[in-house]
DNA sequence: ATACGGTCTACTGTATGCAGAAGTCGAGAC
DNA sequence: GTCTCGACTTCTGCATACAGTAGACCGTAT
């Protein structure tokens, strides 16, 4: 071997370009985070395909994976629908939550590095700084960002795909209500990253648990004082009828 | 409403045929499970069509959800390949079942009903008895099965998706070397169904997690004595050449 | 031989076509 | 007016067709 290519193997590999099915997958996933697409809407192949500008196929290959995420349902013979979750679900969910970020917290505690707990201070501060100054989205983006960052240290990468998908659920259901509950979050995950810190596992988890589960509680009393805001009844068969109805 | 069809609605709703996607969801996570499909073999859209007697389209759908719940690995551009587990990650799904099933037994003892400890006790009772005659394949179902039946007992419908995905994955990797660890294992099932039985969560919760610690051990020591058997190089592209291999 | 380059083929990604199912609408019977 | 029945429409599920690409094979030059 004569000819060696340059040491610059940090040019990356050629790009392939992203299939059509991962970027509707992410199209849709958006449409449906930011309420474009309602819960319990019927998703019909071809209007999907027309509006993205694709064909039917990678629409479907996409509704695929969004179904088995439970972002939609997937009625056979009757198509895909926007998922709409119960409260009992989300709840259900929630719970899912607290127990496998409570893991990650063990985890992390007993793989903790010195870089890791300094970012997590980082981002402790930044929510800090969010909360004092009223930015909403900071804050939500910090606390996602320092959740993740601790699944990351817990050096388990099946988790933080357990755990990832689950969060982004999560977000979905809950972020119209979660400003509330801003201040004293920020201690609790201060507390957090110094068990973490220290090493200690099953305190790191103890206060993970506590946080979660109180997100949880906050998420149940948000419910009780607004019951089921926009319960729709789905749809059975929402069918655009033949003929524009007269106005 | 003269019209009123006799009450019996126990007849069901009429079967929709199931879709082929389905089927053939079903019958490759069959064909990988029982290892015809070996790990990282590149599976042919096109050859699986022929072989199952279906066209491209079901096969396609089928592989994106065996590719989202970790059964294969989708490569854009070269298809899919039966995913290859590294010792690491299955190490890291055990841990992740741990946490998970812990979960259940913490809530299975919260929720507790007569009838659900009868039927653990009855599913201890065949397994105890499979492991005095050495059925192994007794000995799994029933091992199986009270570990479902812990977690449907917790009354989360969402953990027991999670569970049983995760179980069916364990499952996969773990049952080649599962036979070890029999009798212990069956005394540690009835200390967790006494601790069910008594609503003492966090008890239960513990000795669900020391119980499906001692598996991941198990797997480890397992690996530690024959590492790695089946470490076939995951072969890039392994086309078909274009003429036979002369004989 | 060994290296190089062209052609060719197998495979994926995407689009289109076709059959069947299920709801909708309207006309006719009562 | 209300009910019933049948044609129509729209949608999904599945199959097929087409294009682009990446590797395999093979001849040629060195």
């Amino acid at each position: 071997m004569s000819t060696e290519l340059p040491q610059q193997l940090s040019a990356r590999r050629i790009d392939r370009p992203v299939p059509l099915r991962e970027r509707v997958y992410q199209a849709m996933q958006e449409l449906i985070i930011s309420r474009q697409l309602a819960p319990g809407q019927h998703l019909v192949e071809s209007e999907l395909a027309e509006t993205l500008g694709v064909s039917r196929q990678p629409i479907r290959e996409a509704l695929q994976l969004l179904n088995s995420e439970g972002w939609v349902d997937l009625r056979p013979g009757y198509g895909a629908f926007v998922h709409a979750p119960t409260e009992a679900e989300v709840d259900q969910l929630l719970m899912v939550r607290s127990a496998l970020e409570a893991e990650s917290a063990r985890l992390a505690a007993l793989n903790a590095t010195r870089q890791g707990i300094l970012r997590l201070r980082e981002l402790c501060e930044e929510g800090v700084a969010a909360v004092a100054n009223d930015e909403i989205d900071k804050m939500v983006t910090a606390n996602a960002e320092l959740h993740r960052c601790v699944t990351e240290m817990s050096g388990n990468q099946v988790l933080l795909d357990f755990v990832s998908q689950v969060d982004r659920r999560v977000r979905w259901y809950y972020t119209p209500i979660a400003r509330h509950r801003g201040q004293q979050s920020w201690t609790e995950h201060a507390n957090l990253i110094g068990a973490i810190e220290t090493g200690n596992a099953d305190e790191a988890a103890r206060i993970m648990r506590e946080h979660t589960e109180r997100t949880r509680q906050s998420y149940l009393e948000q419910r009780r004082e607004n019951p089921e805001p926009d319960v729709q009844p789905v749809q059975t068969r929402s069918r655009r009828r033949r003929t524009a109805p007269r106005v």
